[in-house]
This record gives structure tokens, sequence and C-alpha cells, in this order.
DNA sequence: TTTAATAGGGATGAGACCATCCCGATTTTC
DNA sequence: GAAAATCGGGATGGTCTCATCCCTATTAAA
């Protein structure tokens, strides 16, 4: 059974980052801490396969370098057989090289880190031993998100919403049954449903429905 | 029906921000902007009832305090009406009142920013005027998460492993009891069960069990 | 003008989760 | 020793979501 450990002091992110780990692995339990000394017991006291860092801890000089490399080469080296992923909001591709050199198998800039990306980190690691995402800005139109809608309903309209301009919707449900093992149908039957919901309630719709 | 804006340029805690305001409102459509640019567009076009606002975004220098200021004045100007809540990772209480004094109703740093704190937060501007959560470290054990596990059974085993040392299991489901509404003994059946599923699955359970 | 795509639904079974009620056995606490 | 707390479940009904099947108009593309 996969076992992980998230270090990261926001909250949200750190419970966010424990869902993505969650979602690549079929069964896992993964660990969240706030802090260093947090993180450092249950180093001592469980194996884990992946660790996941944000090196911009409470308590240390956000812009010391060298705090930042201690800290993860600490991590490093209280759990050497683990894959460690270094996250981060302040990333560049010289510190992810000073990272990779201590043995990190991944350097993700928390900018435009969408949700899903993990096991295609933890491909590209696989594959290649390393995985690099810098923090890009790569959204053009704003998310919707409906408290009315059920996730499937929000998520094909994610999609939707999101749509290249030329694309056909049964594209886009094609995209949807293929990304979910479903069928194109019952996207296709999704969308209606939820824009319907919205149709009734008022709700402004995005642009392309 | 109600309508929030979030902008902030990490997808996963922009994410995470639209989910807390989904759930402090019964009815609601919440929109995610990475950029300045795309919350200026949205701001255009829509009303919005509550402004969610990361100063720290690309594009800016972050360390230029006149930057900040100015992003957060922009906002507020662009949508008068909107209730304007400030969200930093690098809070400090002299930037809060600076914020406070350009028409902000709260100032919320990112460390140890639980869920489930933004209906709170909206009591106390309602009755205060406005609402200040600095940064802290708050957290002593580590959180732990099981894809095994139901939500509801999460919820439980997560209060039940930060139960304070000489209070009494009961005391916990009936906290649970009155906090989901349900009753003490099914909060009580859950956390059975759920233990049960991590053990069979020969999960390390969290000290406390 | 024929074909493909889109609009706008009804109905249904399977499965998950929620919340509750019940039971007996063991351990801890007063 | 008696009372309270804890352990370890079985069984059930209700609700919601998921995923699929079906149907008829209307509109756009070839």
């Amino acid at each position: 059974m996969f076992r992980a450990l998230v270090i990261e002091d926001q909250t949200l992110m750190r419970l966010a980052l424990m869902n993505e780990v969650q979602a690549s692995f079929e069964d896992c339990s993964v660990l969240g801490a706030e802090t260093l000394e947090i993180a450092a017991g249950e180093l001592q006291n469980n194996n884990f396969d992946l660790v996941v860092i944000d090196p911009g801890l409470p308590g240390l000089d956000p812009t010391s370098q060298t705090d930042r490399i201690a800290v993860v080469d600490k991590i490093v080296e209280a759990s050497p057989s683990a894959i460690h992923v270094v996250v981060t909001g302040s990333d560049n591709s010289f510190e992810a090289e000073e990272f990779r050199q201590i043995g990190a198998a991944a350097y993700l800039g928390k900018t435009g880190l969408p949700p899903g990306v993990f096991s295609d980190v933890l491909d590209d690691i696989s594959t290649n031993g390393f995985s690099l995402r810098l923090s890009r800005v790569a959204m053009t139109k704003p998310d919707y998100r409906y408290s009315v809608l059920t996730p499937r309903e929000q998520e094909i309209i994610d999609l939707m919403a999101h749509r290249a301009p030329g694309v056909k919707r049964k594209e886009i449900f094609a995209a949807m049954a293929d990304r979910f093992g479903i069928d194109a149908g019952s996207a296709e039957r999704y969308f209606k449903q939820a824009r319907a919901k919205l149709m009734r309630q008022g709700h402004p719709l995005p642009r392309g429905l």
C-alpha cells in the first residue's frame, strides 16, 4: 500500500496536494505536515514512498537559498528510498537544477499547476528520471463553479467552457468519454442536464454555453 | 443568487478558495481568475457580491508594497458594491491595516487558514465590519488521509486523531453530532466502520486510534 | 437537400453514501 | 462490584449520483 507525506504550511494548499496524491493511487494513505518538526517526527517512524515538499516553510528566511536547499536536503536524507517532489511558488530553472542534484525527482511551480498533474509527473519520473514544470500563466478564460451542479456536470461544463473556437461539441463529448471511460452519449446527457439546471435557476452562463 | 470572484494565480489554491466560497452559500456561482486581466474583464461584465484577492499575482514585483496596494485598490474600485477579502501568503498586521483603509473587509493569512473559515469570516464582517486572521502555525500532529474512507468516515477519523489527551471518545462523537447535525450514535458507527476498514487493509493508524 | 449536429428532455437500474436502529462482549473507571 | 465507556459488528431505508437507454424537434453544414 502506497504511503505519502506532504509538507506544506498553507493548509488549503496542503489539503489540495494531498488530494492530488490520493487521486493518483488506488489505495494509499497520505500524511500532511504543516511544519518541519512534524514532518521530521513522521519521517522517523515511517517509510514513505513519496514525499512532497514546499521549501518555503515558516521559521525560515524565504529569501535564503541556503535555507531552502537545507530543508530539502534534510528531508531527502531522512527518507532515502522515497520519491521526492518539490513544489514551490517562487520557482526558477536554476533552483530546479540545484534540487535535482541533491536527489529531488520533480520540481513543480505552483502557478498554473492544475489538478490531475500528479500522475503525469509520476510518469515523467519513471520514464525520464526527473519532471520539471515551471510556473506559467495558461488561462485565458475564467473558471466557473456552480454549487447546483454535480461533480460530473461541473466537469463537462468546465471542458465545454474552455472549448477552443471551431471545435465541435461532439469532440468535447468524445474527449470527456475518453477521459472518464464513459459513453459519449452520457457526457452529452450530463451537459444538457447541467445547462438546463443553470438556465432554470437564472445563472449567467459562460461564453460558448 | 450569490456571485463571487476569486483572483489567485496558484491553480490548486484558487480551486480550494472557490470551494470554500461555495461551501458558505446555498446557491451561488463562483468565478476563478488566474490573472488581473481575466479578473478585470469579468469585473466589467458582472456584478459580484464577493471578491477574493491574492495581491501576489504574476507580473508584479512581489516585494513592491505599492504594487500590492494598487492591485487591490483597482479591484475595489471596479466592484464598489462587493465585499472584498484579501488572502495572502506573506501577511502582516501593517499591511492588513493598509488594505482595510482602502476598503477591504477581510485580511487572511494563508498559513493555517483551515477549510470552513469563510462562514466565520463573513460573520466577522457582518458584525464587526472587518475580519483579520493572520498566519499562525497551529498544528502539532499531522493530518491523515486514507483513500479507502468515505468523506464522513474521514472527517471523524480526523477529529479523533486530533483529540486532546484526556478527552473521551464520547465527547468527540457528541461534537461531531453537533457539528453535522447527526446522531452521536451515527458518528460512533462511522468511526467503528472507518477503523475496521483501515485495520483490515493494514493501514498504519494515527496515534490515539 | 440530405446529412450531421445541436437543443431539450423522460425513464431507469446500479451503486455509493448517509443516517439510523439494533445486538452482544470486553475494558476501563469510580 | 457496578456503571460507564469502548469494541466489533449486522441490517435497513432513503437519497443522491452515475451511466445508460430512449424519444422528438430544430438548426447548421455538405
